[in-house]
DNA sequence: CAGGATCCCTAGGGATACTG
DNA sequence: CAGTATCCCTAGGGATCCTG
């Protein structure tokens, strides 16, 4: 099991807690958010999270494949390739993905006021 | 600012990073579907959470009512009694946990299986 | 009751080097 | 290109004690 992950399911708690565990992540929502577009290669979402290391990035993304959110196709070509996109469970979070990208998208200049008042 | 919290916001990047900044800590979407019921004390939502100590609890939430979308209510009785609540802006989150509810109900059984498989 | 302040430890994650 | 493997460090968070 991961570590601190959803420790408790023996009892229910709030099923929210459920997709915390799997788009709860440092980087996973982003990751989704950009798979909706269709698949991309790793070198891809590392240029779109330039925050991320490449380590952390593999790192979540073997996460988000063990709960059947994303696929990983591997080309074997030379020069590798290998392309993530969203499964179909995947594909259900999307209403969800849209959404808080509506509420950032509207709450973006309150938050830059928030983050200059620290 | 907070450390490593949106540090980048000059340059636009993804909408969903403002959300994720509001909304991904660790406690915070739990303590959020929370308090769509109404408000509730501190004590109370610590033992709705039980895994989180009362120091995390008390650092999630100031950041939730810096980022406005819980506001804190101080009752000056003995003994002293504080209440959080959903903002109008907090409110505006609703149709976002609404679904993280949903879909975390629909999945439970899968996440549990995938758990299990570690 | 609802925290604030300190001390302290570990595991999360960066940096670097290597490989199929 | 897309990782994996190591080393290494720090800051996230637990435990404890204190207070308005």
């Amino acid at each position: 099991m991961r570590k601190g992950d959803f420790e408790h399911y023996e009892e229910p708690g709030c099923p929210t807690e459920v997709t915390v565990g799997v788009i709860g992540g440092k980087w996973k929502t982003l990751i989704l958010t950009y798979l909706m577009a269709g698949p991309r290669r790793f070198g891809e979402i590392s240029r779109l999270l330039p925050q991320a290391s490449k380590r952390m990035l593999t790192l979540q993304l073997r996460e988000l494949e063990e709960d059947g959110v994303i696929h990983r196709e591997v080309y074997r070509e030379v020069p590798p390739k290998v392309e993530y996109s969203l499964t179909e469970c995947g594909e259900s979070l999307k209403p969800i993905l849209l959404l808080m990208a509506d509420w950032g998208e509207k709450h973006v200049d309150s938050k830059i006021e928030a983050l200059k008042r620290r």
